[in-house]
DNA sequence: GTGAAAGCGCTAACAC
DNA sequence: GTGTTAGCGCTTTCAC
């Protein structure tokens, strides 16, 4: 099917071709390969087909080692994720979410431009993270890092980001200052908008599930939660507020001990959708019906709030299209490195109303 | 909190240690510095002492680019992934399950031995795939590959891979000769044990929802089932065995047209955890109660079989451990380029019983 | 046990 | 518009 030499057996190592291959085949010099190869402008096109044809038959592909080392360019873009929490989530699928659409915008974008993409864990503890980013950039010597919650916000990665030279975007941080491209959704607004439409049906005691403290986008849905609270005047008590961490089982804990108050919300919303599907569960068990004793409500648009009985209000989160758009934004070097001003890229946020929120059960 | 020079504002670009750094700190040749870091014999203790010292004085790491360039190691390994099928699951997170194990096990174990590791997409199209992967090799040059369904047995890239001499993994491969180091589980096995667990409780009308059809595994766990069932004597019409795709909505689908049939199964047996959640919600649709109308398993043991309600009967599937196997025999180079012979690792499984199976109404 | 020199495949700076 | 040369930071080969 395809002519490759040497069959198994005798074995021999096809050699990978070379860019003097390339400029011998095409009768050229190597630096006339290398400007076709990187797109240069000053070539003439019949040379540029001459070489590209010279290259295509050779099966020619530029390594990717080579130019890192002689250029500055390695064609490589990175993302910093907490090891501990990442690897808990892959662990638990449930809460995978979150990285998987990081990959996936990234992932995507990076192949378009002839990039790749790659995950690197790194441990939160003060006393590595330094060491640890250091010999990642030193080994790989990315061209941009995408950093994520809580690495977004954190000092030593940032700093050594900015002395390395290295731009970055930071995906969902809360903190202003720092450096790089702040790339975020409107969490507080999306938040008050799902408060609001509790609130339209006619609830009045409506919990809150929080989600992973590290993540600014937590508190920054708190704030939605109680502005548009505050805004109508409904009471919002400490115990009205339960914390959680994203996962499935935070929020199957959290509408349990909601659900057990003397006075029990009639409508939950929770941080995410992985915590409301577990609200769902807590609800059943607790003999209620959803959405005609409690309302619930998610966060994220996740696949499976489509699926979930009943289907899910929520709101759409776009971080495939956040992350996209910071890999692009760092393969075109849009992002300078060490650059000081900061970026805040808002993002229209969708509210979607499904069959997990109903009018509140006193006006029913 | 890190000495790191320059503060934002009066930018300088803080050069990476080089090996000749570490050299003239030690007082030593570059060699020795080098003999060091790559945990060489012939090097005196108070050398050896003395080079780390300078090194981790300097932040020093050896960059990959120029041991990828200068010698044979890259200290990449690659894991190739159909890119239509991956970008699916990862868009719809409910069969997102797969790859994020095989991450898991394998970015593990590379971290460990201070590789990396890294995803590549590559199109299923014959026309493509052999320019694609050529590519990645001649970009990368990974010391290793993973290769998953569908790719660990498209001809195309098997060739390729043992031209280029780069020794690879085949993951959850059922087809013999190809070469390489094939790692999978017993899925004929567990299916079969799955099916005789279903016997067991009564259940003679047994249904069966099948994974997605470029999966090797899908054909085995197929063969178990009707092993299972012959051997008892029971029959496996047609129309019993039900296509999918591993995903939530195909095993509803499926359900839903089984359980819609004339003469019904009393019990499910689902390829695939995903699916087999779809399934407890067809069944729930139908006004139909689980296990004492219809029992349901699945196969995988998800995060989210234990959350489901009721929580499922399934059987462990160790992908990621597989996957970190895969990587560590890639990694210490026990898998041979161009090796001839095939190894055959079956894995022993484990069955989970839970609230989702039980007898057989007829005799409840 | 240690070191000097060559060269991996490419880009950068500067010719022409 | 195109070619020449000198490295990038390492490993390799071969001396010592």
């Amino acid at each position: 099917m395809v002519d490759v030499d040497g069959n198994f057996g005798e074995f021999k190592r096809m050699a990978t071709a070379t860019i003097y291959d390339v400029a011998r085949r095409a009768g050229l010099s190597i630096k006339t390969v290398s400007r076709v190869m990187n797109r240069e402008p000053s070539v003439r096109p019949a040379t540029r087909e001459r070489v590209l044809e010279a290259a295509d038959a050779l099966g020619y592909q530029p390594s990717i080692s080579a130019r890192s080392l002689a250029g500055s360019r390695s064609f490589i873009i990175l993302a910093f994720v907490d090891a501990a929490l990442t690897i808990e989530h892959w662990r638990g699928a449930r809460a995978a979410d979150y990285l998987t659409r990081v990959q996936l915008g990234a992932t995507l974008e990076c192949r378009k431009a002839g990039y790749h993409f790659m995950i690197e864990l790194i441990d939160r503890e003060p006393a590595s993270i330094g060491r640890e980013v250091r010999n990642i950039l030193g080994a790989l010597s990315p061209d941009g890092v995408l950093l994520t919650p809580p690495s977004c916000d954190d000092p030593t990665v940032l700093a050594l980001l900015a002395a390395a030279s290295v731009p970055f975007v930071r995906l969902g941080s809360e903190a202003a200052g720092g450096g790089g491209l702040r790339l975020r959704m409107d969490d507080r607004g999306a938040a008050a908008a799902i408060t609001e439409h509790l609130i339209g049906l006619g609830h009045k005691r409506i919990g809150l599930i929080l989600g992973e403290a590290h993540y600014g986008s937590t508190q920054a849905r708190h704030d939605g939660y109680r502005d548009s609270m505050r805004r109508h005047g409904l009471a919002t008590p400490d115990d009205l507020v339960r914390p959680g961490d994203f996962t499935f089982q935070s929020g199957y804990q959290g509408a349990v001990s909601l659900l057990a108050m003397n006075d029990p919300p009639t409508a939950i919303f929770a941080g995410s959708d992985d915590m409301a599907l577990g609200c769902l569960v807590a609800a059943d068990e607790a003999g209620l019906n959803v959405p005609s004793d409690v309302s619930i409500a998610g966060f994220d648009a996740s696949a499976g709030s489509r699926f979930s009985h009943p289907a899910l209000t929520t709101v759409g989160h776009p971080l495939d299209e956040l992350s996209a758009l910071g890999a692009r934004a760092l393969i075109s070097g849009e992002v300078k490195p060490g650059e000081e001003r900061e970026i805040y890229a808002p993002y229209p946020f969708e509210l979607i109303a499904r069959r997990s929120t109903g009018p509140a059960p006193s006006i029913r």
